[in-house]
Order: structure tokens, then C-alpha cells, then sequence
DNA sequence: TTGTAAGCGTTATCAT
DNA sequence: ATGATAACGCTTACAA
């Protein structure tokens, strides 16, 4: 039984129009030349036939997928939306379609060597760049470290976490505390290295890291703790804006006050609940990390060498109320040029 | 030139092995039988080599792609999410790939006809049912309408949105309009009448909907116009939770008190934002949306056929503080059962 | 247990 | 302008 398809090829449809397979593929791929009459012909047989032609003989007979792979830990949350849309929208426009593979718990090892032999290369999430078994395929690793020898794209993190946690020390806070498990993502732990520096450049210490994963109710147990006097801070620099929100909306029902009592600042920008104050965060450029990692692997499927140095995208610092600012515009304060290496600068 | 692939193949490997490329594929598909000698040098081979197989040629040879294809609008917010989540790993456990393709603003029908040749059925999001031309592969629509003789998967929507609003009603509540874009997608439309069918049973008369999209910033054009006085309502029936707080946070900026002055409802209980007072709403099985999908296609692949009535999953009403009610328990109140076609209802 | 060989449905190179 | 025909890399009877 032919179990998908409708068993109409290339052949059948070369029949019913009076032509050599050779013709209707002509016509189909607008290659070559064909008389008005052949082609018209061509497409009257595909319309009648309900021709859909197959993908896998294309693609073997071209030797090139067509398709790019995304690895991705999970989809909660607007950031990694955000980024598979930036991904998909550049795949989409290079021609190319989209293999999506979620982390989640399940082992990667058979589900990762599957995509491999379905795409032309992958992009994968930073988190996960261990499962980047010597990959034969072009790959590119987003948001974290990649072994050497494979390209690397990531939003700036250190001097972003240096400048939002030196502003929170501007404002004469004493105790900060970093939410986020610096275990979890290399960004995170870059951002820690900030948080850090930023406390050494004053010649402070930084307490060590609260370790939390990036959902919301992980925000709330830190709430929780500061509430208990289990944790002491008048700052808290947060991984992502959900813990930080989260927090917030924690403390705050609490009867504590968000900026006065303890300062919180974030990371993302995500713009869904706007709350009051309004979140000092720091804004990534999430769906250009995307695009210019499909741009990418398009590049590296067409030979181009991969890049030697990491691709470091600027970032925003947002300065609303919650870091202890008065409210005052919405918009971005100072951004972080990086070094370009080919690619211009995102724009919005 | 070779652009893809290490250009290692099945007889590369055979080569190296000292086997036959038959050998070769019964080690990796796990299939016939194979002595361990030959095993364990086919495997080392593999492994020297770094060999990636061809999935088109395997999928050429076994005329199935092993993968479904996903249809989506767009990815904001947490449904379409949490409905490809729902999807991905489903068809995961299946061992299906999943190829997506988000519609966004661009001209879907190459790319749509492109999908289809790369997979063995599709899920089409119902706003986007429209672009299934007569398809040949197998097809579900999902929270939508479907054409005549396409299978169907869709969350309750009359009952519960005529639950919601005569909830409303009963708080003598006189003055609802219905938020949202009744064009825009099915789902929408069947909310909006329920929302006209709870005013017909107490013999009143509903407002036309107020047309917004589903984004934030929709929310707050109607918080605005309610504001000015362009708009006056003391009760808001929202098409999902993103307007809704978009619009409560907007209005109680401005001095005004939900529920006290107007009451507000939304649809899908996102969770994130968790805000005071507590929004009601009503909780979708999104994620089981998309799991269903995906077994329906496996089955559609399998051979079943598709059914002829639409499959409805249930609802529930999750009454919390926003319509007027005093905030107790967070729990959900009461739901929705449908007929169940042959799957289980969802479980949490 | 292993190998040979015939597909699978395209593209692309030659001739014609 | 069109048609044979040889790849493309794999699976799977069928033989051995």
C-alpha cells in the first residue's frame, strides 16, 4: 500500500501531458527552455493530476536538503519565539525550509543524528551545543559557547551585565544579588562575569549566584526566600524578565516596594505585562540572532569558511523605574557597539 | 562541488567495512540479521568516517519522509507556542521530524506546496485553511474550520464563551462588548456566538464585536477608546488573555477600577503576568490541540480515515477576580466536556 | 549470514 | 525544443 502521496509522478504527469519527464521538469523548475505549448500542457497535467512531486528525490538528485535544523531547548516564553521566528521568516526568504527540534527531556542523540540527515546544516541553542556530535554538517551555535572550530553567534552579555549592575550600585544599593543559574546557559554565566566585574571595578565582592531556572515560578521562590529573610538584598539582577516580573509581583503583593524596599532588573525587554515600575532591563536583539544565524549556515552550506571569533550582537540597556530611576522616557539608554566582523549591524 | 554532506555515503562505509552496502543498512536500521563481527566493523567504519546517511535517499527508497509539516500564523504569545510544543513532541514520540512554516505576511502558496512535497501530512492552523489547495497529502486543521472532507481539531468554544458572558450577565453587568477580530480566525467567531447566544437567552440584544488583533498593543487602542468615551462598557469578553491584561493594566493606569467599573475576561490562561485583580478566563488544552494533531496525521498516514465531524476538546472556566467575583480559589470552576470521538479526554 | 540488484522519483547531461 | 539515460544514496526482495 502506498501509504503518503498519491502516487502521481513525474512519469505519470509526463504521460498525460505527451512529454518526456525531462520537459516536465523544465517546467517545473522554469529551467531550460520549453515551446508555450509543452508547458502548457505540463501544467494542465500536474492541475488534473494533483501532482505533488517529491521532495526526498529532488534532494537526493540535487544532493542538498534545501531545509536548515533548529535545536532548541523548549519554547517558553517570548525569547526563544522569538528567536526560531527570526530563524524561519531569514530561512524562509533564502528559499530554505525548517526542521524544528525541541530539547526537552528526551535524549537527543538519535532525534539530533536524524535532523542531520534530513537538513543542510544546524543551528543550534547554546545550552545544548554538547550534543554537536562531530556533525559533518555546517553548524552554528546561538546564545553560548561552541567547541572549537564551530561558529558562534550570541547577543553581548558581559559589558551589558557590567553596565546594569554598576547602575544599580549608582544608585547606592549595597547588597545585589544575581538570580540565574549560571550552570544552565552560557549566557547567563557571562552575565554573572559582569555582575562580578562590575562589583570588583568598585572594589566590592559579589555574593555568589542564586541559582534558579529561567521560569516564572522559579521567580517566585526567590521572592519567597527574600520575604522569609532566608536571602538579604537590596538589588536583584535577574537572569530574565520573567523571574524578575515574577519577583516583583511576589514582593510587591507582599507589601514590599519595588524600587525603594529592593531594586530589580532583568533581561530581554519582554514587552507582555507591562508592569509599574517599569522593568530596567537589558534588550536583546533575539530575532536577529535567529536571522543571522540562518544567514549563516546559508553561507556555510555555499562553502564559505566558519568564523574563527564568536559573532557578538549589541545589546540595549532599558532604564525604566524598577532599577530605582525616576520613570522617565521609555527608551533605551546606551547600546553596545560590538566588533562587526561581516555582517552590517541589525537595524529595527 | 560537493556542498553538503562529507560526502561519505552507505558504500563508502560498505567499502570500508569490508561488507556489502546491504549489510551496512541492516546495522543501522536494526534490521535482518547481522553477525556481530560484521556489526561491530560497519560501526567502527561509521564512526571513522563520520558518516551521515541521506535522509532523502532513505526517504526516496521507503517513499515516506518521516516527518509532518506544521502551519502556523505567527508565534506570538504563548498559544501558538505551547500548540507546537504540543505538536513537536508528539510527532517526537512518534520519531516523526517536524517541518515548520509560519505564515507571517508573505505569499504562502510555493512555499505551502514546497512543504508539502517534504512531508507525509500537514497541520494547518484554522485561520490558514484557506491554503490547503487540494492538498493530495493528509491534512488536519486545527483550531479553525476545515474544508468539507478535512479532518478538524478544535477547543469548545460557543458553550464556553456563553458560559463566560452569562457569568458576566449574572453580575448585572448590562453593557459587554466582545473584543476581538471575528474574521480573523474561526475561533473567534464561535466565542463571539456564544457571547451573542448568552444575551438572546436572557432576551438581550449583544453589542457588534469590537474588532482588534490579538497582540497587546490592540489592547490598548480599546483601553484608550474606552477611555475617551468612544467606548462604553462595563463589561469586556476579550478573544485572549494578551488584550484582556493589556487592556485591565491600561485602564487601571488611568484611575479606573476592574472589576468595580468595568469587568474584564479573557481566554487561553496565560499564565505568566499573574496580576491582581486575577483574570478570568478560559483555560484551552492547547498543547493537547497540538499532540492530537499529530496523532491524527500519524493515523491519516497509517491509512485510517479521516472523520467526519470535528474532534472538540473541552474547555474550562477559570473564574478568578477580573469579572467581579470575589477572588477565591484558583481553581478552574467548571468545564466544558465534548464528545469524544476515539481519544481520551486530555489529562493534566 | 551475506551479497546482488532492482527500484524509489527526481535532476541534469547528452544527443538529436 | 525535446527525449533518453545516467546518476543521486538508500531499502529490500531474492539468491546464494
Amino acid at each position: 500500500m502506498r501509504v503518503s502521496g498519491n502516487g502521481v509522478t513525474i512519469y505519470s504527469v509526463a504521460e498525460r501531458a505527451g512529454v518526456s519527464i525531462a520537459t516536465v521538469s523544465r517546467v517545473l523548475q522554469d529551467s531550460g527552455v520549453v515551446s508555450e505549448r509543452a508547458r502548457r500542457q505540463v501544467l494542465e497535467a500536474v492541475e488534473e493530476l494533483d501532482y505533488v512531486p517529491s521532495g526526498a528525490a529532488r534532494s537526493l538528485a540535487v544532493r542538498q536538503h534545501d531545509t536548515y535544523g533548529l535545536l532548541l531547548p523548549e519554547l517558553s516564553g517570548p525569547y526563544y519565539s522569538e528567536l526560531l521566528v527570526g530563524f524561519e521568516t531569514r530561512a524562509g526568504e533564502l528559499g530554505r525550509g525548517v526542521m524544528l527540534l525541541l530539547g526537552g527531556a528526551r535524549d537527543l542523540a538519535k532525534p539530533f543524528s536524524t535532523l542531520a540527515s534530513r537538513v543542510d546544516a544546524i543551528c543550534v541553542f547554546g545550552g545544548l551545543a554538547a550534543h554537536i556530535g562531530r556533525s559533518t554538517r555546517p553548524v552554528v551555535v546561538v546564545a553560548g559557547g561552541a567547541p572549537p572550530g564551530v561558529e558562534a553567534i550570541t547577543a553581548e552579555n558581559v559589558d551589558s551585565a557590567h553596565e546594569l549592575t554598576d547602575h544599580l550600585l549608582a544608585h547606592g544599593r549595597t547588597r545585589l544579588l544575581f538570580v540565574g543559574d549560571t550552570t544552565a546557559a552560557p549566557d547567563v554565566l557571562e552575565r554573572y562575569e559582569g555582575f562580578t566585574q562590575a562589583h570588583e571595578d568598585r572594589g566590592l565582592r559579589a555574593a555568589e549566584p542564586v541559582h534558579v531556572e529561567f521560569r516564572e515560578r522559579d521567580g517566585i521562590v526567590v521572592a519567597e526566600r527574600l520575604l522569609a529573610g532566608d536571602l538579604a538584598a537590596d538589588g536583584l539582577v535577574c537572569c530574565n524578565d520573567e523571574v524578575a516580573l515574577a519577583i516583583m509581583a511576589r514582593l510587591t503583593d507582599a507589601g514590599m516596594d519595588v524600587p525603594d524596599d529592593v531594586a530589580v532588573v532583568g533581561w530581554d525587554d519582554v514587552m507582555t505585562a507591562r508592569v509599574r515600575p517599569g522593568l530596567t532591563t537589558v534588550r536583546q536583539p533575539v530575532h536577529q540572532l535567529g536571522a543571522l544565524a540562518a544567514d549563516r549556515l546559508h553561507e556555510l552550506v555555499g562553502g564559505a569558511p566558519p568564523r574563527a571569533t564568536r559573532h557578538v550582537l549589541p545589546t540595549e540597556l532599558v532604564i525604566r523605574g524598577s532599577c530605582g530611576c525616576e520613570e522617565h522616557a521609555d527608551r533605551p539608554r546606551r547600546s553596545h557597539p560590538q566588533t562587526y566582523l561581516s555582517t552590517p549591524p541589525p537595524r529595527k
